[in-house]
Parts: C-alpha cells; structure tokens; sequence
DNA sequence: ACTATTTCGTCAACCACGTTGACCATCTTA
DNA sequence: TAAGATGGTCAACGTGGTTGACGAAATAGT
C-alpha cells in the first residue's frame, strides 16, 4: 500500500516540520535570553500572546488554548511567578480574577515578534522571499484547521 | 529592527510548522486507532524506531534520543506495560538488559510507514509534488542540525 | 425576594515525560 | 585483586496536562 517514492519516505515530512519549528523556537529563545529574558520558555510565548493586551481569565484563557481552566490556572500561576504576568480582581464581579500581561511580559512579547520576523528574514535570505511564502501558502492549505490548539502535555517546555 | 512585511508577520512561520506537524501526527494516530493500535502514543513511533530491529539498552536508546538513561528506561517501562517492547536478559553481559522491538511493536512500525507514505501522498495531490519536495529541502537546509532530539517533557503525549 | 442554577476559581489526585543525584551490581582494566 | 567504568534502577522533583469536587458569587425563574 502507498507506492512511495523510496527516495522521499513520508516518515521524513513530519521529522523535517518539527526540525523546523524546534530550530526556530530554540534560536528565538536564544536571543531572548541573550536580551534578558532567560526565564521566557517556548510555550510562555504563547499564552502571552493569547492573554493579549486586555487581559482575560483562567477560564477563557483555557478556551483559548484548547486546554482545560485548571491547566491554563496552573500555567498563569508560572507565570506570575516570573514576573509576566499578574493577576487583579474583577471589581465588577468578584468571581474573576483577571489575568494581565505586565510591562516586563509586554517587553518579552515585543522582542518575541522583532525575533521572529528577523529569523523569517534569515529564511528568506537563505532560501528566498518566494520559497518561504510558498512554505506558509502549504503549510496554511495543509493545516488549516486547529491553529492555536495546545492541548497536549508539555509542547515546549524544558 | 527587522523590517518586515506586515502580511507575513515571522511569528506565523513556526506556528504553520508545529500546525503541519500536528495535522500529520493526528492523522497518523486517528488512522492507527483504526487498524488496531489505539494505544500508540506520537511519542512512541519515535522510540519504537530508535529501539530498531536489532534492540538496544535503555542507556544507549537515551543516547539516540538525546535523553538521560532514566528518561529512556521509563519511556521503556510504558512501552513494555502496553506491549510495543519488552526486555530480556543480555547472555553476555549480566549488568545489561537488552530492550527489543515485539511483533505487535513491529506492526505499528510497519502500519506508521505506510500511514505516513499515504500522507504525503495526499499532501503531493493538493499542492503538487514538486512543491512538498522542496518544502521537504527547504527544511533540511534550515534545520539540518538537531534532527532527532526529544530532549523535551511531553512533545507528543496526550 | 428567594430559591435554583450556572459560572469562576481553586484544591487534590493523578498521568506522561523530562531532569539530577545516589546507589548497587557487574564487567573491564591496570 | 583492587580500582574504575558502565548499566539499570530508585527517589525526588519540575512542567504541562487531565478529571472530579466544591465553595463563593452572579444570574434566572417563580
């Protein structure tokens, strides 16, 4: 079954995607840490990014994330903890607690966006503009569907 | 810094890679489910093909993975407790405990090649075959290092 | 207005996967 | 034969996830 090119076993497209991504999150890191922001670990990127500039709570952030309130509670927790983000209550109902970037996880967002357009840069220069655009243009055909989805143990970490 | 295009903000590229990534692991797995192997795990394949048709040690398969010893001997434990390896003792050295592949083990392996063979297929229908080759070489250009490294807490599990 | 239900946050227990450090048993080597 | 290197395991811990339970507060229904 499946008549494949030996020469291109399927085996080696998902290897070569996750190469792919872990190199660039780990030069991303690299330079994070190089411009002080060693604690920011990969997946941290993400939730800053989706507790967004106005904030949110643990519940909605765990919709968000596709992961459960208790997880996205636990996860808010860490970072608090290394200062990017904080909590605050809710005046208008005393359930919440909303969640909040601080200026330090706004700064580690900022230079997370200069960082990854740099290193697209560096892509577009090694392979060209085009190539990489047809990369995205694939990939975005491919995967269309759960985008932000993280909802697996320890993506990340380390 | 950084002078980017604003449409292809450089953040996109690493979520597009984790995204096909995942397409295709999710894909491989709800098919495996389906011929008889619910119980393998994105992790798993991976190990499964690291331990190899001639066995390995827990010391030496964390080796290959880029892992500790213990890391690679729990891995093993759970691989055991659901019937993909199973250990037996080294004749010739009492210390070791040799760590192969079982005939179940070996039909995922074989079912995960043909799975993902199938898969790129598909992937070459929608976008053409030259295309997913050269998303294919591009990778390897820009990842070339750090292929096999799991070095990570949780890449696959769910 | 008062009860019933829903929602938010948290606690507790657990699982998968990783880490170090310590330790014993065994093989190798000087 | 004593000393060292190697293989495996145990224990404690960290991160990131899960479910289930539960109290406090908001909302809905009568």
């Amino acid at each position: 079954m499946a008549t494949a090119d030996p020469a291109r076993p399927g085996f080696q497209l998902p290897l070569l995607l996750l190469a792919g991504f872990r190199t660039l999150i780990d030069d991303l890191h690299a330079e994070l840490a190089r411009q002080g922001h060693p604690e920011l670990r990969p997946l941290h990127g993400f939730v800053l990014q989706a507790v967004g500039v106005h904030g949110t709570t643990a519940t909605e952030l765990g919709q968000r994330l596709g992961i459960s309130k208790q997880a996205a509670g636990k996860t808010v927790d860490r970072l608090v903890a290394v200062g990017y983000l904080e909590r605050v209550d809710d005046p208008s109902d005393a359930r919440r607690r909303l969640v909040r970037v601080t200026e330090h996880g706004a700064d580690g967002l900022r230079r997370s966006a200069e960082t990854f357009d740099r290193l697209r840069e560096q892509w577009a220069e090694a392979l060209g503009e085009e190539r990489v655009a047809a990369l995205e243009d694939d990939l975005r055909t491919m995967a269309s569907a759960n985008w932000f989805r993280l909802d697996v143990p320890g993506w990340f970490g380390g």
